[in-house]
RNA sequence: GGGGGCAUGGCGGAAUGGUAGACGCUACGGACUUAAAAUCCGUUGACCGCAAGGUCGUGAGGGUUCAAGUCCCUCUGCCCCCA
């Protein structure tokens, strides 16, 4: 065995060993209890990056330890290789994006093994390979069956010049587009939608099932899903139409003097008067040009046309103006309000502006309103008044007051009725994209929307395209385009749109235990046998897009009873971004590339001389922050770079990487490998004597009290960087023992490797088998606590004086609680405090401390 | 504006209401070396003291408690989400 310790001599020769011994393979053995580690695939851009290797290098010690712990783990790993980055390569360079993508795939699955991830690649998905995309076209037709996949016009993002769809986030805040740099049009297409909002309900009554997730996701879901409850009433217009509105304040309906509809209101060309035409035709082109967040923000002078007509209020008979307004939006609620000036700031805004009645229906308490004078709108608490049946109830939310009363009152009336209304909207999935799933659907001009029959999945994407940036390739293939309706026969022409790449990703983990399957989406006792997922691990930028689609998958998937699982992720684990050190020149704002900086210590500009400030960033290129996985393997190897980040921080919050503390952890793995090959321990069972001394029952209970506190650690919630920690303190207690030939500091060696197994992989099998082990460690059970090796002779008792610390005693294991008490006062620290004062009273807990209380 | 979170040495971070600062990094001192690197040993919250020891100390202020980084209230600053 050579006496130093070198990484890339060991690293690859182990990942060889655990391949061809299919370690890492997933096993089918039912008796053993399941254990799903999943980690959020990526997408393959082609170069693993910091961020991963924390995700990927977390999963890996959950599974490797529930593998030692005797759990059949599933521990996969795929690809989310659809999207626009492939397709601009295509553009840009030419290249094909499959050609692209899976050779993006090949560099990376390398990079990933070269870090020692003990990956099933048995499992592996490709969402954008006809095998899986087959899949997801066959759970879109689920979808469809179900009544769940529907199509409508909605308002898109246009860039006029690529002739596409844009999604809100590549419209930069000037409304231009991120590519082309065209100003982007407000446009209505038909689009395709999941009728989401079908599980608003249950999608949020379920988060409670979520113990294992985030406080802070959980509300952020429910936040999004953003339900509120109140009541619909119907309002009649002057023509004669039901204008339904949805208001969360019920209660103020008797305040309520005039409407406000969307400017895109289908009601809105039957309710214009000739002369008021004009202008609310200008009006609604305004509306349309204007983003969602440009017409709703507060603050913003309200603008507005009234329609010319009136509606009655059903509650006293009012006749109130109707008027059409950008603040209020097509597909929120119903697309129409009723206006209460006096209780609702935007509206108030609005009634100012054009001059419209205020009337008060809450009365503050000691205060007296006048919808004249008032300043601004009250919304909050006091005594209805002008409210006909609901005058002198509590204005109120709670139990017994106005919003309830009012409820009871519309219903009783029949006048309207109790409901909730949800901010989450249907999910629009089109993309006119090439670079994704087709949409299984042909459009006949007879029969309408037709599913392509199962049989005949996938609907393949075409080869032969031809990639100019401009509109969908789809769309301008004929010979793909055209193809007899599946249902009548006559000429159809297929749907060009294809699916939003959150819906591969929304079922990935389904796929995973039965990943090959060629004649069905997955085998439902495989599928029950290992969802839901046991735990989840990916970053927050997750938290509600990609968590709540596959969550809303889950539930669909369960109701077409092909699962029977309510939620997919059991416990989810969002890690903290890996930010870079950067220079920034605090005037110029620029960053300073870090090869220019002279002196590490005083970091000036070498362009200007300034003092420059050290700052943690999220690593980017622009930022020369970057540290490259490849670079820090090839330098300290793998598990080096496992245990600095595994070590630095806790796994959910930021991590500042940092060189000095990989040469630390560099450092350590050094020491293990110094004690080991330098211990002269073997591999044979160890042996205890019947009687220990001193100093072999003190490492003995180092050795527990490491096994004790890594396992916790790693169990209830995930404390990496705790449980590295503890294994420094085993190998400082080692090293530092005086019993190195006693068959406990053998003991205490294997544990060490065996405790360091899930962390540092590559060192601890080296290791393992310098000691002369045949069996790969990985394959060894993980140490079990010995609780009698934990239980101490003697123990430190802290004597406090009126709380305050004044030092420790020994006292004997088994001293009853009067026999503290005893030892403790008459010790020579409580005698010099308590020496010529009354004591008032004593507290002593036991194992712990005593507390005098003196007068 | 609403909701949530965080604040501990020079730095990253530990602490079931019970010895604050585990573990590591940095810095300093020492050993080894012709010298350096590596390695090993020691010190490293502040202040007073030769020492023993003492005083202060977890963003600020108040409270509960024998005892508060931890629980409660008010405030300040930073971060995130939704507007």
């Amino acid at each position: 065995m050579e006496s130093r310790y070198s990484p890339a001599e060991i690293e690859e020769k182990w990942q060889q060993v655990w391949a061809e011994q299919g370690l890492h393979q997933t096993s089918t053995d039912s008796s053993k209890p399941k254990f799903y580690a999943l980690s959020m695939f990526p997408y393959p851009s082609g170069n693993l990056h910091m961020g991963h290797v924390r995700v990927y290098t977390i999963v890996d010690v959950i599974a490797r330890l529930k593998r030692m712990q005797g759990y059949r783990v599933l521990n996969p790993m795929g690809w989310d290789a659809f999207g626009l980055p492939a397709e601009n390569a295509a553009i840009e360079r030419g290249i094909h994006p499959a050609k692209w993508t899976y050779s993006n795939i090949a560099q990376m699955r390398k990079q990933l093994d070269s870090l020692g991830i003990s990956f099933d690649w048995s499992k592996e998905v490709t969402t954008c390979s006809p095998d899986y995309y087959k899949w997801t076209q066959w759970l879109f037709l689920q979808f469809f069956q179900s009544g769940l996949a529907y199509q409508k016009e909605a308002t898109v993002n246009w860039d006029p010049i690529d002739q596409t769809v844009l999604a809100n986030e590549q419209v930069d805040s000037e409304g231009k587009s991120w590519r082309s740099g065209a100003k982007v049009e407000r446009k209505q297409l038909r689009q395709w939608f999941f009728k989401i909002t079908d599980y608003a309900e249950q999608l949020l009554q379920d988060l409670e099932q979520l113990g294992g997730w985030p406080e802070k996701v959980r509300l952020m879901q429910a936040n999004w899903i953003g339900k509120s409850t109140g009541a619909q009433v119907t309002f009649q217009t002057e023509q004669g139409d039901d204008l339904v509105v949805f208001t969360t304040r019920p209660d103020t309906l008797w305040g309520a003097t005039f409407m406000v509809i969307a400017p895109e209101h289908p009601l809105v060309e039957k309710l214009t008067v000739p002369a008021q035409a004009d202008a609310i035709k200008a009006y609604q082109a305004e509306a349309e040009a204007k983003s969602d967040i440009d017409r709703t923000a507060e603050g913003k002078e309200k603008t507005g046309v009234w329609t010319g007509s009136y509606a009655i209020n059903p509650v006293n008979g009012a006749k109130v103006p109707i008027w059409i307004a950008d603040y209020v939006m097509m597909d929120y609620g119903t697309g129409a309000i009723m206006a209460v000036p006096a209780h609702d700031q935007r509206d108030f805004e609005f009634a100012r502006k054009f001059g419209l009645e205020v009337k008060v229906v809450v009365q503050p308490e000691g205060e007296r309103l006048e919808g004249a004078t008032m300043a601004e709108a009250w919304p909050g608490e006091g005594v209805m008044v002008n409210s006909g049946p609901l005058d002198g109830v509590t204005a109120g939310k709670g139990k017994g007051q106005s919003v309830e009363a009012a409820v009871q009152w519309l219903e009783t009336n029949q006048k309207g009725k109790g409901t909730a209304n949800y901010r989450l909207r249907d999910w629009l999935i089109s993309r006119q994209r090439y670079w994704g799933c087709p949409i299984p659907i042909v459009h006949c001009p007879d029969c309408g929307a037709v599913p392509v029959p199962d049989d005949q999945l996938p609907v393949q994407l075409p080869e032969d395209v031809e990639f100019s940036g401009k509109g969908s390739p789809l769309a301008k293939l004929e010979s793909w385009v055209n193809t007899p309706c599946p249902s009548c026969g006559t000429p159809a022409k297929r749907e060009t749109d294809t699916m939003d790449t959150f819906m591969c990703s929304s079922w990935y983990f389904m796929r995973y235990p039965d990943a090959q399957n060629a004649e069905a989406v997955f085998d439902p006792t495989i599928g029950n046998s290992w969802m839901p997922v046991d735990q989840y691990v990916g970053g927050i930028e997750h938290a509600i897009l990609h968590l709540l689609y596959s969550r809303f998958f889950t539930k669909v998937v369960r109701d077409r009873g092909l699962l029977n699982c309510d939620e997919p992720f059991q416990r989810l684990l969002t890690q903290g971004m890996v930010q870079g050190r950067t220079y920034k020149n605090p005037r110029t704002d620029k960053y300073v590339i870090p090869q220019n900086i002279t002196d590490f210590a005083n970091p000036i500009d070498p362009e200007t001389g300034e003092a420059l400030e050290v700052v943690y960033e999220k690593m980017s290129k622009s930022k020369h922050n970057g540290v490259a996985p490849g670079d820090v393997i090839s330098k300290y190897g793998a598990d080096t770079a496992r245990m600095f980040i595994l070590f630095k921080a806790p796994p959910e919050k930021d991590l500042e990487w940092d060189d000095a503390d990989v040469e630390g952890q560099f450092r350590f793995l050094n020491r293990v490998w110094r004690l080991v090959t330098e211990s002269g321990v073997s591999a044979d069972p160890v042996t205890l004597p019947d009687s220990l001394t001193k100093e072999e029952k003190d490492l003995r209970r180092s050795i527990h009290t490491a096994i004790k506190e890594v396992t916790e650690d790693l169990t209830d919630d995930y404390q990496f960087n705790t449980a590295v920690s503890e294994l420094m303190k085993l190998s400082n207690a080692l090293n530092d023992a005086k019993c190195k030939t006693s068959p406990v500091y053998a003991e205490g060696v294997q544990t060490l490797l065996l405790l360091l197994a899930p962390f540092a992989p590559h060192m601890a099998d080296e290791l393992w088998a310098s000691l002369g082990h045949s069996q790969s460690i990985h394959t060894h059970g993980f140490p079990i606590v010995d609780p009698k090796a934990l239980v101490a002779d003697e123990l430190t008792i802290v004597i406090q004086i009126l709380g305050k610390t004044r030092g420790t005693i020994t006292v004997p294991a088994a001293s009853t609680k009067e026999q503290i008490e005893a030892l403790a006062k008459n010790s020579d620290i409580a005698q010099k405090h308590i020496a010529g004062k009354e004591i008032k009273k004593t507290i002593v807990v036991p194992g712990k401390l005593v507390n005098f209380v003196v007068a």
